[in-house]
DNA sequence: CTCACAGGTGTACGCCGTACACCACGAGAA
DNA sequence: TTCTCGTGGTGTACGGCGTACACCTGTGAG
């Protein structure tokens, strides 16, 4: 008789999708072979027939990542507010897979698809008249905000709960590093959830690659102070 | 007798000042316990004596690093030529010691060192009257270059060194990246070195803080447009 | 003289990526 | 029908990692 095969035969879309399940729930230091092997129903060596190593498994989850954020139409045809959204729209991809940025931050080159991303950026760039020189610059400025992420370092160290501790660890920061304090008290509406947690990622990132898109902007309109700057810091 | 002893003692600065050497000349991912214990003439579990595991020892690195990037007496006491010197300071720290990037991007909440540096920065930007608000965005905007490296993805794919092979993928390029291609032309002033490799990170950082130190000092000027730009962005 | 303890040792465990030999099975040629 | 061959899954094993745990040893205080 026909024997139906007893289970799906692996393909190298499988493996990748299910290694992003994987990451996109319990993160990305569990996506191990042994652990993607054993969520196929599989021996881990198996996985070697369909990805040559684990570092292409790596790139095959950030292709699918970078993907999501392609956007074909802006929707406005002005440059400023179509490279927001394109950022933006990046950003929500990102916010998806949240393991996504150390996979990306450990690629070593751009694959044809992160390629046409940056593409379709500098293309918006320069549909605005913005010089090849100028673009340059930007693109360097946004950095990995390009892929929808921006380095936060030291970003949330969570306060701690009981508040005896809380209280007491504001009064030794008051002393210590009062800007600190003062400024992360600013963050937040409310004086209680100042320490830590209290500020908005979305609105940092809006606001940040508007600083940076104004900057060029401005640039643009005074071309010799393009040329001034990069000059300036040799 | 007096019998000296064999080799020095080991003691917690020794082994961060050691592992520092190595990741310095051979990388972070030199730095095993094993190959550290081996550099120190001494068992790995030794190491253990000195510091709590691993991560604390990478804990130390990147305080010695953040140390490093300390300064005392900016040269100017106008707001924004002194955050230009700290963060240009902080970057020649990076620049001795290409490892750190990775290793604090790892850490998950700032030492007093670090905070220590954040608050320096801080105070720095409120000594301008720079609302603590303002500060706040700035902050995040200025993401890790605050520690002196910007996370440059994908930045540097070494060009084929076969002339041909370079032809033709230049020509592909041109194809089907063409603005990135002219982009990356712009880059370099030599037409020939086209591809990769052909741009300065120094001038690069110097012109991404311009664009953002400049960006909040005219928020600074125009305090409606700093409230406006947040909630906007919501 | 004893005793505790700081600091270096040795062994072992459970992870990791992956090289390599092997085998089951279906399709095409003889 | 039989032989062969390639595709894809298996089993075993190696060398690396961080580190738990029991152990030993030399030194200084009581």
């Amino acid at each position: 008789m026909a024997t139906p095969p007893l289970r799906e035969p692996l393909t190298q879309q499988r493996v990748v999708e299910r290694a992003i399940e994987i990451a996109d729930s319990d993160g990305l230091d569990a996506v191990s072979m042994r652990a993607l092997g054993d969520a196929l129903g599989v021996v881990p060596m198996a996985l070697y027939k369909h990805v040559a190593n684990k570092d292409q498994l790596l790139d095959l989850m950030v292709d699918v990542i970078v993907l999501e954020m392609r956007l074909e139409h802006p929707s406005s045809a002005a440059w400023k507010p179509a490279a927001r959204e394109r950022l933006l729209y990046a950003r929500t991809a990102m916010e998806n897979h949240p393991w996504a940025w150390r996979a990306i931050e450990t690629r070593e080159a751009p694959s044809p698809v992160a390629l046409d991303h940056i593409e379709a950026m500098i293309a918006t760039l320069r549909s605005g008249g913005l010089s090849p020189r100028l673009v340059h610059h930007v693109m360097h400025t946004l950095g990995s905000r390009l892929w929808g992420f921006a380095q936060e370092v030291f970003a949330s160290a969570p306060p701690p709960t009981d508040p005896a501790q809380l209280e007491a660890a504001m009064a030794f920061m008051a002393q210590r590093w009062p800007h600190v304090l003062e400024v992360a008290a600013a963050s937040s509406h409310d004086p209680n959830t100042v320490v830590g947690g209290g500020c908005d990622d979305a609105a940092e990132f809006a606001f940040a690659i508007d600083v940076i898109l104004d900057g060029a902007e401005a640039l643009h309109h005074a071309p010799s102070r393009e040329w001034a700057l990069p000059d300036s810091n040799r």
